[in-house]
Formats: structure tokens, C-alpha cells, sequence
DNA sequence: TAAAAATACTCCATAGGTATTTTAT
DNA sequence: ATAAAATACCTATGGAGTATTTTTA
């Protein structure tokens, strides 16, 4: 199997719910460039395109849409279960 | 909340399942030190100890058996679902 | 033509490897 | 004594940054 990076993935959903690298990256504390790069090296992984993007709009692939809606929750659950992890 | 590796939740999970670090780096196709290195440094993350090890027996700690009872079928799912991803 | 994404580099942190040492049976 | 994990040290890859270029509304 591919491996592909979660973080990457984590990235993705903000794009794709911002539709905007520029707020997306905002919102996640890192440059869009590095964002950019990020989501061209997952597309790359995955092997196929999960966003069309101008330099004036952002939308989701159909594989786009399929990521998010079946690895979208499986992320946030895991994120949720880390935070609340017992720390000694 | 902190930054936790995917992949060493993965690797894990195959430690917590052979028991033994070296049939687990077998079985990831990668050293044993690697391994050691990687379960450290997510146990360094999570800020608590998942396995208790010496060098004749690894046990799962309670709080390594949290994670795999929680964590472990997520990952599973994403696993399967990137597995089946299209591609161009 | 102006704002947003992509690209071209550079840098550093983390993942992984080999060789060696420690340790529990 | 020996086999397994830990450690020390080294290398390479991937993640992130700044500066610049491309592009489309």
C-alpha cells in the first residue's frame, strides 16, 4: 500500500472545507506554500487529484469528496481520542 | 494538541500484536531499531508508556491497550479505504 | 492588474539504518 | 551465555520557510 502522510490528509480537510489555501493555511499556522506543497505531495501519493484549483477558486474532486466523507471522521475520532489520551 | 505520528501508531499496533519487536520489524519490513526508535518517540509524545519491555517479553500497558482498543480500528478502516483508493 | 496558488530554492527535523552495548533468562 | 531490546551515531527524506513567478477573474 501506498503510505501516505496524515497530516497531509488533516490538511486536506481544512482545504476542502475553506476551499482557500490562503485561509486554510491561516487557519492551520503554516504558509500556504508549505500547504501547497503538502496536498500536491498527497494527490501525488494517492496518485490521482483531490482538488481543482484556480488562482480565484478552490473546489473538491469527486476523489476529493470521497477522501473527506470516508477518512474525514476516522481522523476527527482518533484526533479526539489522542486529546483526551492519559498523560502520566 | 500534540503531534503524534501515524505511522508509529501503526507500527504499534504490530508490536501490541506479536508481542516482540522483532517480529514486528520483521513483519513492517523495517529494523528493530527503527521500531524501538519509533514506539519511543510516541510514547515521548503521548507523554506515557504503551509497552512494558525487557528483553524476553513485551506486554501491552493499560495504556497501550486503551489506544489499540480505541485507535486501532480507525486506522484499520483508513488503512482499507486508501487501499481501494481510485487512481487515476 | 491584483490576489491567490505554484514553483524554486534552502534549511531542519524526523525516519531509518548499522554497529554496539545492555539486560533478563 | 545468548537472544532481544536499547543506545550511539550517521544518513536521507520529507516538511516547512522565504522569495519569486505564474495565472485567471
Amino acid at each position: 500500500m501506498k503510505k501516505i502522510s496524515f497530516t497531509a490528509v488533516r490538511y486536506f480537510l481544512v482545504v476542502a472545507e475553506e476551499r482557500s489555501f490562503k485561509r486554510a493555511a491561516a487557519q492551520l499556522g503554516i504558509s500556504s506554500s508549505a500547504l501547497s506543497h503538502s496536498i500536491q505531495s498527497l494527490e501525488d501519493d494517492l496518485g490521482i487529484r483531490l482538488l481543482t484549483r484556480t488562482t480565484r477558486s478552490v473546489s473538491v474532486t469527486q476523489a476529493g469528496l470521497l477522501l473527506r466523507d470516508n477518512v474525514g471522521s476516522h481522523i476527527e475520532n482518533i484526533d479526539a481520542i489522542l486529546k483526551k489520551f492519559p498523560h502520566d
